[in-house]
DNA sequence: GCCAACGTTGGC
DNA sequence: GCCAACGTTGGC
């Protein structure tokens, strides 16, 4: 009998600084989706090229914010392949080592599915029970793109009291935004 | 603004 | 391959 390929990673957690993209921001695009662009870093890249996959799950989180949290959840919408801001001088994410033939730098496409009504400070995080070994709450932790437990992402999910955002329409209707 | 904890670069 | 210098992230 063949034993089925389980990947071992289907949750995640992404940072995005929020006064340059917020969960908000990303509640407001079209479909609200957008792709992930400006990973400059080769760990957080080989995660996003190599191992997601469209429908992983993932948990957003504020850095630099007042107070830095996980604020949402959002999934995978498309597969990784490469971000085109590298190749622009003008742009912010310009690298000129990746070159369109052989690109260094890749995104995925992020779909937002709720935003927390409970937005989970980074500071209580680190009193929750079966959080302890969470990336994100290392000492030094600086990777955006992180591999969450499925049982970390459930416990946050749980705390986060989730309000489902639905259409770009009804967003005036989510009073907590 | 400070600074710890990284990651990257480049001389050797 | 080593490692010092430098740059960046991100909490505080």
């Amino acid at each position: 009998m063949p034993i089925k390929n389980k990947r071992s990673i289907t949750h995640w957690l992404l940072k995005t600084e929020s006064g340059v993209f917020s969960i908000f921001d990303l509640a407001r695009t079209v479909d609200r989706s957008t792709c992930w662009d400006g990973v400059r870093n080769y760990q957080a890249r080989n995660f996003m090229r190599d191992q997601m996959r469209v429908g992983d799950s993932v948990l957003v989180y504020h850095s630099n914010a007042d107070p830095s949290a996980v604020v949402g959840v959002a999934h995978v919408s498309a597969l990784a392949y490469p971000d085109h801001t590298a190749f622009d001088p003008k742009d912010p994410h310009y690298d000129p080592k990746s070159k369109v033939e052989s690109p260094t730098w890749f995104m995925v496409d992020i779909q937002l599915d709720s935003i927390f009504q409970e937005s989970l400070s980074l500071k209580s995080l680190r009193n929750v029970f079966g959080l302890e070994s969470m990336e994100l709450l290392r000492k030094g932790s600086r990777l955006s793109v992180q591999p969450v437990q499925k049982a970390e992402f459930q416990i946050i999910v749980k705390l986060g009291k989730p309000k489902k955002v639905v259409a770009e329409e009804k967003l005036d209707e989510c009073s907590f935004i």
